[in-house]
DNA sequence: ACCTGAACACCGTTCAAGT
DNA sequence: ACCTGAACACCGTTCAAGT
């Protein structure tokens, strides 16, 4: 007896290299869950509680089976989560971008930003390191074929796409943290709290930065480093 | 009777506002451990096994108390992990800098990401957020300085400042994700594996890069990168 | 081929009680 | 003031067995 597949439709397997093509008989037990059905909870999951509320237990027992039964779709817990971005791109309609194509470098860089500024917990995803989610390729190709129509060759247009994608990624790295911190106001603080009063002479500018620095923390701009770090790279 | 203490010299309590000065005689009963040994547990834990293999239950055993005793000296597990950053910038001897106040925040830069490269794990702390290293601020002063010796405001170097640890940082980080999947061979990789023929079109770049694109990866020159966004920070 | 059950070796943190 | 013990509510993954 099949057990409740609920509003999931019968899929067409995990991949185009797995061999369950129509012709195929089927052997062997049949399946019972999708790949896709435990990815889907996975992301609910991160989607409604976070990251951390994201256990193969937990996973197992919302698509209705045993945690040992996802070592059969997925190799481990990182893997999973690497899948839960899959699709996530195609969610967030592509922008129209100017003509320039300096402009359109830029552009592109600020709309990735924007768009993983809305789902946090993709950044944390992202710094396991692999890229899973096809829809989001144009954003790279995009950067670096205008990149290449600024007159960088392919290879430099690659190291310049790495760059942009650091400051990217570092802003939304630092700025959960910060989210994090003002969640929870009594944490304690090491900086610049941690600056006493011999420090001036060491440190002088940080000393007079002190009290701004919060202030100064919030008010960075990103399209506007964007911009600068766009025009040095592409002036090389 | 005391507790064996073996090398750990009797230290100075864990921070100046404690009020466990000289004079004060001590109440209640006397302490068993200090903040510093607990953290300097963690800290060999982690340089010996890596971050994960830091539980609170492992420090305790380490160090010879039950685990709720850790959590009279630090709030939780975060708190510890950011401590172990304190005192490693002073394990590097400082670096001779250029006069050059543009080649100054250069230097500085490559000289952080070349320290934090030898310290993997530093790394996946500081995604935490904080700082609690006075003896790493040298370097955040010193590029602030040197780019307001460029002619910036102090307001805009500290950006220029952040911007700058961003390239350090996402380096590093992505570094630490390319070292653990050649760590793990088998594990399936999806970029760019993922592009299929029918995205030639679509994605002309990446297509023609996808043989070469770990190449890149591994050929990317932070120093080189490094140079292009100072210039642009710079030349704003 | 796919799934289950039991087991292994762990987690962070709260609470009430002790010295 | 500082530490302990017991408990709560969990973890990821391996292994041998079942259908």
């Amino acid at each position: 007896m099949r057990h409740d597949a609920r509003e999931n439709a019968p899929v067409a397997g995990k991949g185009s290299a797995e061999g369950r093509a129509e012709g195929r008989k089927p052997v062997g037990r049949p399946r019972r869950i999708e790949a896709r059905q435990i990815v889907d909870a996975a992301r609910r999951i991160i989607q409604e509680e976070g990251v951390d509320a994201v256990s193969m237990r937990r996973v197992a027992k919302e698509v209705g089976t045993t945690p040992m039964a996802l070592y059969h779709h997925v190799r481990d817990k990182d893997e999973l989560l690497m899948l839960t971005l899959s699709g996530m791109a195609a969610t967030v309609p592509r922008p129209a971008l100017p003509d320039d194509p300096r402009e359109r470098v830029l552009a592109t860089a600020v709309h990735m930003h924007a768009v993983l500024r809305g789902m946090p917990w993709v950044v944390e995803v992202l710094g396991l390191g692999d890229l899973t989610d096809k829809g989001a390729l144009w954003m790279v190709e995009e950067i670096i074929a205008s990149a290449v129509a600024c007159g960088l060759t392919p290879d430099e247009a690659v190291r310049a796409y790495r760059t942009i994608w650091y400051c990217v990624y570092g802003d939304l790295v630092f700025r959960r943290a910060v989210d994090r911190r003002t969640a929870e106001p009594d944490r304690k603080r090491y900086f610049p709290a941690l600056l006493s009063d011999e420090d001036a002479a060491e440190l002088p500018h940080l000393t007079a930065l002190a009290d701004r620095w919060e202030q100064l923390t919030e008010a960075y701009d990103v399209r506007e480093q964007l911009a600068a770090v766009v025009t040095g790279l592409l002036s090389a």
